[in-house]
DNA sequence: TAAAAATACTCCATAGGTATTTTAT
DNA sequence: ATAAAATACCTATGGAGTATTTTTA
């Protein structure tokens, strides 16, 4: 049995006429009563009361069996329709890991604008440091990511997506906020507030360079695991801290930013995948974020 | 899209071997490539990685069309059985009509045996009159009846299944019940506990034309709408009935049954349907009732 | 007599076969 | 060197066409 049966027999059951059925399935009426007369071989059944030549009804059997085949034929439809839509990574699902750096930055207006664009795919989204993400990609626990070069393994391919330089946070009643721009020695003896090192071991070894470039030992007073609490101790007159700029979109009150004067490492934020499990979704994500660079 | 295409990317998709597929479709390798290659073409959609030659692999949305390419199998197969079933009258709804006379004879243990052959046949029973059993017939209300003859439509097929003749029930601690057989004449002053003519009017007819034949005008006291009310009314002593015979089949106690000792009309229950509308669970039905003759 | 399905046959599109190439272990 | 899929080309089955017959309203 073929689909051509079933569509053959739609036809015919429908119109209740061979002459009609095959006018509308464009081929000749003979090929056609052929068709059915297979299609009852092979089930063994007849689905048609032949009584006389001049007209002819659907039996039992054979009313039956159109509500199948209509059925049949909407499934293949939806399962042609679905695949389609995954095969174009309409839909489905993606996991993205992140760091709490680059939930500041490009992320959340690219997850609002790719949802707006692919509202079927559903988004699962991981807090993971850069080093957790390769991992991550590599147990295919995540299909894409969000974190900040260097990476560890170099089979994970990768498109920087966002630079930023390093700014200094400070309370907007210190002293340091009259200056447009703050040098690094003026910094050498304020409290420094700061992530620690397991939490982005990229970012912490950054900052520290600075000092360490110039030979001087900073004064770290405090550490906070989350980026608002760092922001928290700075507006609280704790210390300072040195960020990366997209901070400042933290628009926290009391809290003033100023630019580095000497020259400082970037920050780079980029979206890392694996090259050799790359799925339509990704495919679309993946193009989808690099227009935003 | 055949239901070719869906076979055969089964066959690939669980083999993940174009060769061996081809051999367990029982056709060569190349035909194969060029059909899974058609149903890509066709779907717009890659189902498999062909990464290398050496190896392929299901893409997302091949996996999901697998999924679906079994599911619609194996409603195809389900579709078939369930039409086979219903072409070949093993599934469906019987309607039968009968009437309180033919529930006391052959029905039950047709009914019984039938259901023992054909357990998925749903059987609706409906207690009808004989005339009211001809216009359901033709209302389609019922594909089969239990009746008696004489029928007024003759459109109607019909087959005697049984033959009954009237006999008398009376109290056992009535006289006349020491007789082996008893006369029309000696019933001539008993009080007569009938059936009301409209539930009946064969019966009716057939056990006043004893009477009638021979000028007699019988003593006829009470009436029953039900043949055990009858029976009860009898076995207290207020009179006698004249009953098919297979009424004694109620066994009920202080009831005698005795022949009629001159010739008496006999009683036909037949099996009655429409000839122009056998379907096969009907044609199976009848058949088998006619092996109870 | 006309209309509709079935039958008989003919033809060609295409499913499937054979031979070969390509490509990656 | 081998195994596997793709490609090229050929063959032949069977789906579809044309002509005709059968049947009944």
């Amino acid at each position: 049995m073929e689909l051509r049966h079933l569509r053959y027999f739609i036809a015919v059951a429908e119109e209740l006429h061979f002459g009609k059925a095959a006018e509308r399935l464009h081929i000749a009426q003979p090929p056609l009563s052929q068709q059915i007369q297979q299609l009852e071989a092979e089930l063994g059944v007849k689905l048609f009361h032949r009584k006389t030549k001049r007209q002819i009804q659907l039996t039992e059997a054979g009313k039956v069996f159109l509500q199948e085949a209509y059925q049949l034929l909407v499934q293949l439809e939806t399962a042609v329709a679905l695949t389609q839509r995954i095969g174009r990574g309409q839909t489905g699902q993606l996991r993205i890991g992140f760091t709490s750096l680059a939930i500041y930055n490009l992320l959340p207006s690219i997850l609002r604008q790719f949802r707006k664009q692919f509202p079927e795919v559903e988004l699962v989204l991981l807090e993971l440091t850069t080093s957790q993400q390769e991992q991550a990609l590599k147990d295919s626990l995540i299909h894409v990511g969000f974190a900040h070069p260097p990476l560890e393994d170099d089979t994970i391919s990768y498109k920087c997506i966002y630079r930023e330089s390093l700014v200094v946070a400070l309370s907007s009643t210190h002293s340091l906020a009259q200056q447009e721009y703050i040098s690094v020695l003026s910094l050498l003896h304020e409290p420094l507030i700061v992530f620690p090192r397991y939490l982005a071991p990229g970012l912490y070894d950054r900052i520290m360079s600075i000092f360490e470039q110039r030979n001087f030992k900073p004064n770290i007073t405090q550490e906070a695991i989350q980026m608002q609490t760092i922001i928290g101790l700075v507006s609280a007159g704790m210390g300072v801290a040195i960020t990366p700029s997209t901070l400042e979109n933290l628009q926290r009150s009391g809290v003033a930013y100023r630019p580095i004067l000497e020259e400082v490492p970037v920050i780079e934020t980029a979206v890392i995948w694996q090259e050799n499990s790359l799925t339509p979704i990704v495919e679309n994500f993946l193009q989808f974020s690099q227009k935003f660079i």
